[in-house]
Order: C-alpha cells, then structure tokens, then sequence
RNA sequence: CGGGGCAUAGCGCAGCCUGGUAGCGCAUCUGGUUUGGGACCAGAGGGUCGCAAGUUCAAAUCUUGCUGCCCCGACCA
C-alpha cells in the first residue's frame, strides 16, 4: 500500500475524551472513530489488526478441533424465553421489535441460538464430542461504555461452544479449549493468566477467566509471581501436554478480587511472590453442563439407547477488545509495537526523496519487490517533512522500518526495528531478514 | 441508575463572569522555498457557537428545558 493512496486519518492530538492510552492510540493513529457511545468504526488500519487478530484466534480454534459456522446477530425472543434468560439477562439486552411486532433482540451471546442449531441436527452420542464456533458482532447495553474498544457496547467476539455426552468427555473439551487460549494469546505476545472465575449470568460450576496484567485493567487481581514465568510456548494438543500445563497454573494462587480469599492467599503465597494488581480480562471460559440442553430440550441418543441431555460448555475470547489489551500490555509511552504476528503492515518503508527523484525509484522498487514477496510493505511516499513522517510511524507500530534518504549508496538501506539500533543492509539481506523473522513468526 | 463535568471549524482550545454579531494553534487548499526527527514565507477555504424556548433593541455569552458525550461507582468479553 501506499501512503499516498491510503486513508490513513492520523491525530496530532489527543481528543479530549480519550483517557487511557490505547484509546488514545487507537484515536490517533487512526484505527477507530466513535459513531456512538460505545459503537466504533474501524479504519482501514484498525480493521487489519483486528482482522490478523480474528484469524490467530480462528486457527487455533480450528488447531484444537472446533469447527466454524456463523449465526447471525439479530435472534428471535423466543429461544431466550425457553431458556429462561429473556427476563434474567435484563436491560444490557438490547431488545427490537419488526414490524410485525414479533420481538427480536441484538445477540449479546449465543448460547440459546446454538442449542437450538444443535437440538435440531444433532442425535446421536456418534457425533459427540462437537465444538463449534462462530467469530460474530455482539450487542450488549453497557451501563457505562468507555475506554474505547475495551468496553464498548457493539463488540467481536469469538464465542465456541461444546457438547459432549458425560461430564469426562466435557472437562476434556473444557481443557482443550484452556490450551487453546493459551497458545492464542502466546501468539498475540501476551502473558495471560487463567484464573478461577465467577460464572455468572451463564451459569455453571467451572469457569476460568483470561487476564493480562495492566495497571489501566478494570478488575483487581491477587496472584503468585511463579504465574508469570510459566512457559507456554510449543505447547501440543495432546492430552498429557494439557494436563500438565493445566496442573502447572493450578499450583499457584491467583484470583480476581471476586473470588479473593485473603487468609488462603497468605497462606499459599510467600511475602515476596504477592502480586495485587490490575487486569484486563480477554478471555472466559464456562463449563456448565445440561443448563441450557435441559431447558432447551436438547436430548441425544446414547449407547444403550437412553436419551440425555448434552453436557456443554462456552468459551468466549473479546477479539474487537485485544487491539486495545495489546496496545495497554506493549506500548511504552515512546512507540507502539505490534507483534508480528498482527501487525497491519509487515514492513514501513519511508522514502525522504521528492516525487520522481532517485530516492523516490529506489523507495519504489524496493516496495514493488518486498510486494512481490508477500511482505505486505507500506510506502510513505508523501512529500511531508522527515520528522513527521518519523513520527507517524513510530505513533502507528508498524515493527520493522527501512528508511531510504540520500545518506545512503545505491544498495545500502537503513533496516530499523522499533527500539532497536539501525542497521544498513544490502536489499536482499532485507528480504532474508523480514522473510525470517515472519516465517517463523508463522510456524508457531 | 446515583454523583461530578463538558458541548464554540477535522483535532486541541480561548471568548461567556461584565450581552454588541466569533478567534488562536495544528490540520486542509493554492503558490514558492525546504527535506534525516513534528519546517518556512505569502495567500485561501471551513463555524446557523449541541437543540429548543425565553429575557433583550441585540444572545456563543443571561434563564429554563431537552439531547449528546466524558469521568467516578454498581455490571461485564
């Protein structure tokens, strides 16, 4: 892409309502515009992220076995009447009638919709056990929005769901999916801590919450520092590898400020490894067996021919949220950094030549090359001043820089990566050194 | 929903107290100079001052009502 033909809308300022930084950031580098209170639109830059995001999440659902379809985010009373939870679920629903006057709400979750899906297509113990997942636009009637895309009304949101024939099999679904959070947020660079949470308005009795230690995080977390040096890289999906890594964040005492017993985290945890701090929850899951397949008159058949309610579980990770968890957890007050693995450009090339001048050929093959080789670069080829276009590009986090201006011989170009020394590279150490780090970055 | 605040050009703000028909910086457009860390000169465009009513010869400014947005709390991916 180039710049020049981009909608790329950057803000030198903060806007006033904007408090915390990746609001800010997002603001500024032009990711999100507000249309609402807590209803966003997402700019060409912000989209790509957030894209990248969804498809990390994706294959690593599809990676631990769960298989995609979409349900649509307008959903009939109906379903949520037999559930039970039309009156439970309150005023945070956002409730719409059609002009036949039949009452149709704006999905906040799924659980209703794909109990239904599963009741009218599913029999058999044969299929068990199911995980199915839809990446969807959810709607839920916030009392108070705020920090951006944190806590926004409108919002994405992988939710998956499991159905499994006895409470076993389901714990295995439920275990899988932990891992699968795991090795997700891994790749999103992010340290995520499981801890035990409260269920609520889902219902159930198992449920873990995904958190990433921010100070700007909403709820009030007490944990073992041990946490924050369990490895998580290369992890399988079999089932020792599960067992062991879940065995591993049991060991430690961590808790959000619901389910905090002080005397127990006293006695559990030595002085020096107390942490009590903030966290910003990205992820949740729920296991909460026949809740919904019992009200919902879900029945399977099973071996010896009994009928019996599924045994299920729900797993929701916020993607429209991780742009913002990412930017709190990365950026250090200087530049943003995106991991490689959503950055929305692979690769920022910043030409300081005129139109048409020699540095201006250069930036340009060097664009069209690194196009060819799929590294998705952008190209500044305005003609603003050298600084600002420094600037721009620090503000947006685009990881690795080449910077091509009249300092440098014919194959020599500055290779910079964010908050590292420059280096002067020939073009195809360039290509040898982004094709690696993204190759790799793809592997895992 | 309770408490607090704000609303003037795309963004950041001043003007309001003491009423006289709107201004600054950045951004945008034109011409020229400049080009390695937010440049310079000259010119230009852009606002029914959130909406409505009231007071007044006259309202961004005073009064009342409404709406929107932000912050703190209870709730959540």
């Amino acid at each position: 892409m180039k710049l020049s033909n981009y909608f790329l809308p950057i803000l030198k300022e903060n806007p006033a309502e904007a408090k915390i930084k990746s609001h800010q950031l997002m603001l500024r580098s032009g990711m999100i515009r507000q249309s609402a209170s807590g209803i966003y639109s997402w700019l060409p830059l912000g989209l790509k992220v957030l894209k990248n995001i969804e498809n990390v999440v994706r294959d690593e659902q599809n990676k631990a076995g769960a298989i995609e379809l979409l349900m649509p985010t307008i959903q009939s009373a109906d379903i949520w009447k037999e559930s039970g939870r039309y009156d439970d679920y309150g005023k945070e629903m956002l409730r719409i009638n059609d002009r036949h006057e039949r009452e149709l709400l704006y999905g906040p979750t799924n659980e209703e919709l794909i109990t239904q899906i599963f009741k009218d297509n599913v029999k058999s113990y044969k299929n068990l056990p199911l995980i199915l997942y839809h990446i969807q636009w959810k709607f839920r009637d916030e009392v108070r929005p705020r920090f951006g895309v944190m806590r926004c009304r409108e919002f994405l949101m992988k939710d998956t769901y499991s159905f499994d024939e006895d409470k076993v099999s389901a714990e295995n679904s439920y275990k899988k999916m932990f891992l699968s959070y795991l090795k997700t947020f891994e790749r999103l660079e992010l340290k995520a801590i499981p801890m035990k949470a409260e269920t609520g308005p889902i219902g159930g009795d198992l449920s873990h919450e995904f958190i990433i230690l921010a100070d700007t995080g909403e709820s009030e977390v007490f944990l073992d520092k041990n946490l924050l040096n369990i490895e998580t890289k290369n992890l399988d999906y079999n089932q020792k590898n599960i067992d062991k890594i879940i065995s591993k964040f049991s060991k430690y005492y961590s808790a959000t400020d619901e389910k905090h017993n002080i005397e127990e985290f006293e006695k559990q945890v030595d002085k020096k490894n107390q942490l009590n701090t903030r966290g910003i929850e990205i992820g949740h899951i729920f296991y909460f067996g026949d809740k919904y397949s019992k009200s919902m008159k879900a029945f399977i058949n099973t071996k010896d021919g009994k009928n019996i309610n599924p045994q299920m579980g729900s797993y929701g990770i916020g993607v429209s949220r991780l742009p913002a968890a990412i930017i709190e957890a990365k950026y250090n007050n200087e530049y943003m950094k995106w991991p490689t693995s959503i950055t929305p450009f692979k690769v920022a090339i910043i030409s300081l030549g005129k139109n048409e001048d020699n540095i201006y050929k250069k930036s340009n093959d060097l664009y069209e090359f690194l196009k060819k080789n799929n590294l998705d670069p952008i190209l500044d080829d305005t003609s603003e001043n050298p600084s600002s276009k420094f600037k721009n590009f620090d503000l947006i986090g685009i990881p690795f820089q080449v910077i091509i201006g009249s300092k440098l011989k014919d194959n020599e170009y500055e290779f910079k990566e964010l908050g590292k020394d420059k280096e002067i590279l020939s073009k195809d150490q360039i290509i040898n050194r982004l094709k690696e780090i993204y190759a790799i970055d793809q592997q895992s």
